[in-house]
DNA sequence: GGGAGCATGTAACGGGTTACATGATTGG
DNA sequence: CCAATCATGTAACCCGTTACATGCTCCC
């Protein structure tokens, strides 16, 4: 009976559980892969070397189980499956951790910001640069979206997706304005 | 003449020299200060530690100089200022490097990912603070949006507050959508 | 045969946080 | 006088990344 006042997990290992509470045995290239599909578009993906790690961590921890993979299957590979108490774990947090704030590091807004210092074409051509980026973003949610929606317990998921295509609409839009702005501001010099 | 092919500066030694840029001279506290009340809506603010850190480090690289404060002034007290140098290292950062993705680490959106863990009525409630803390994050750049066009030399950070009171007015909107996907999901069951 | 992808890891490093320590100044 | 705020810093710690190493398997 592991966990007392369980110190809660750092971000990464609660991610890796997440990604483990759908049910599926996966694999750390697996869990990679999944991070790099869902999670990574408002969230973020995990170097591999730590998602290896945080798998020993969890199983070390008993919130995950894992075995070798069946012989004809790639040898040296370990599938991880998540455990009740890992389920445990991560109800737990839900209800009791409360929801961390939102972590935005907007490069693209520091530049903006530093604009004083800044030949306005170089300033230009990063809002623009951003708002292709963001329209990639949505793409890739789109995508993400359609996969999800194929599967019955993916609801919640395909949820975020949705809500992660609208976020970085919203974001174009406002990449857009900013150039605007960014118009203004030269004009009237 | 230091900075042959200078490895680039980390995020947090590039804000603190960009929070000098605006020609203030200005001690690690007012530093933290700055921090607090402008760039923390849109990048992040460094622990107090950290930023007298940074000061230390900048000043070893020239990029910034430092005095005491003048007696009068409370004692131990260290002013810092950008220099010429500084100042040309900014420069060349918005010019040469290539602007970094934005960082979003979204806990909310997680949560919602993992929906089908979490009990309807605390999933409801962390969306809902969630919108409430969009709408206090909008008010706070209001302020800061009003502090900086007092200022003649604050027009890049004006852009920026009025970017930011859209982007929390936005993600407050996509919290109110969220709410009403989680009741029809409840409700289809 | 060889390259792309599968699969797992180690080691070193650095960035950033928390917790703590210290003391001065100011205002009620 | 005492609390709040000003002001600076040290030490320990850990999270996460990068770079690297290794070897397999599948397919052209």
């Amino acid at each position: 009976m592991p966990a007392k006042d369980a110190p809660s997990l750092p971000p990464t290992a609660l991610a890796v559980l997440g990604i483990l509470s759908f049910g599926r045995e996966l694999s750390g290239y697996d869990v990679k892969k999944w991070a790099d599909s869902s999670i990574r578009f408002f969230y973020w993906s995990p170097a591999p070397s730590q998602i290896y790690a945080e798998l020993r961590r969890l199983e070390g921890l008993g919130y995950a189980s894992s075995r070798d993979a069946p012989d004809g299957d790639a040898r040296g590979k370990r599938l991880y499956k998540i455990t009740a108490a890992g389920r445990r774990e991560l109800r737990r947090w839900l209800r009791d951790a409360p929801a961390e704030p939102p972590v935005l590091k907007h490069g693209v807004a520091l530049r903006v910001w530093l604009g004083h210092l800044a030949d306005p074409d170089t300033l230009r051509a990063t809002v623009e640069a951003h708002r292709d980026y963001c329209t990639h973003m949505a793409e890739g949610l789109e995508r993400s979206h359609a996969v999800a929606e194929e599967q019955p317990d993916f609801a919640y998921p395909a949820l975020v997706t949705e809500w992660g295509r609208r976020y970085y609409e919203a974001e174009r839009e406002l990449a857009e304005k900013m150039l605007v702005d960014l118009e203004d501001l030269a004009a009237r010099g």
